[in-house]
DNA sequence: CTGGTTTAGGACTCTTTTGTCTTTATTATA
DNA sequence: TATAATAAAGACAAAAGAGTCCTAAACCAG
């Protein structure tokens, strides 16, 4: 359904929108809590500076912030911005030529099941999934137990 | 969303749903009409042979059929077979080790989206989309124009 | 029994996705 | 200014997906 590189993605802008507003996280410490691979996250992550989602900054101190409040960033920007417009425009049997003018008898069906998926993805920002403590709370839950980020940073 | 194999499978299996009910189709001619590498959507439909959803007939006048009424037969079965159940549990995080007892934040939104997408496939069956005469012609419209096709087999 | 037709099965190539690693450019701080 | 920290960029490897092709097995008709 997503690509990793989209989940990926989901993720940490998930766990930016968790910490202070505006911080630059590294993104070796958004690994670490997530448990992916810091250098196939890197690419994730720069790909989504390169869309404008996030902002990102060198040396001491730096690493990536997102780029606007987490309440005006949609889940469908990110998916859109990795995965490219194609879940929510793309068919189930993907004939040539067909569309609306020549749709095929699964088309308006079809189309009902696509604007559930769009509804969903367009209209859950960041902040609605970290603004509720209990939902905040669970999700911390998923990364902050993972033990080896436990250890120190000298 | 749904791989190729995936797709191609979908639009054999309707293929067949609005041929003679029973008959055996070569897979050459489906190919033909749809479109498809003849190849490749032999492997595919070895694959539901395998599943139980097609028979086959080796030999002159063989080919393959629909094991079971077409009405009998839901798109989720197919989707199943070939691309496995993953499209109706998987999720849009993948974290590790989370589930009901440890939901993320978009756990219980996203259960909706796919009870939605889940209902649209298994409440289809091939019968309902090659029912109504309107339908069907639809369906025939997407490969009945396919140029090549029409030449004469010798 | 013989020969042509059709699926079955597997080897193989090509492309995309996923993931790793190394080097470079930029920034803050001492 | 020197040093360490960090993202940026690109080369590279591994795995999965898509697609091609060839041979074998089954089946029917003569
Ligand atoms: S008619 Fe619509 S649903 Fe059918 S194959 Fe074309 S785009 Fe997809
Ligand atoms: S809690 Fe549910 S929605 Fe969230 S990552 Fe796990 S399975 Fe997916």
């Amino acid at each position: 359904m997503l690509s990793r590189r989209c989940t990926y993605g989901l993720q940490a802008a998930l766990f930016l929108a968790s910490q202070e507003r505006g911080a630059y996280i590294p993104i070796q410490r958004i690994s670490e809590c997530l448990g992916l691979s810091f250098h196939f996250l890197t690419k994730v992550l720069q790909h989504l500076t390169h869309h404008g989602l996030l902002r990102s900054l060198r040396g001491p101190h730096g690493g990536v912030a997102l780029a606007r409040p987490p309440g005006q960033i949609t889940l469908k920007e990110i998916v859109v911005a990795i995965d490219g417009p194609d879940l929510f425009e793309a068919c189930v049997l993907g004939l040539p030529g067909c569309g609306e003018q020549k749709p095929c008898p699964l088309h308006e069906d079809w189309k009902e099941v696509r604007g559930c998926l769009r509804n969903a993805f367009a209209g859950t920002t960041l902040a609605m999934l970290v603004a509720e403590p209990e939902r905040l709370a669970a999700w911390q839950a998923c990364w902050t137990t993972s033990p080896d980020a436990a250890s120190a940073h000298s």
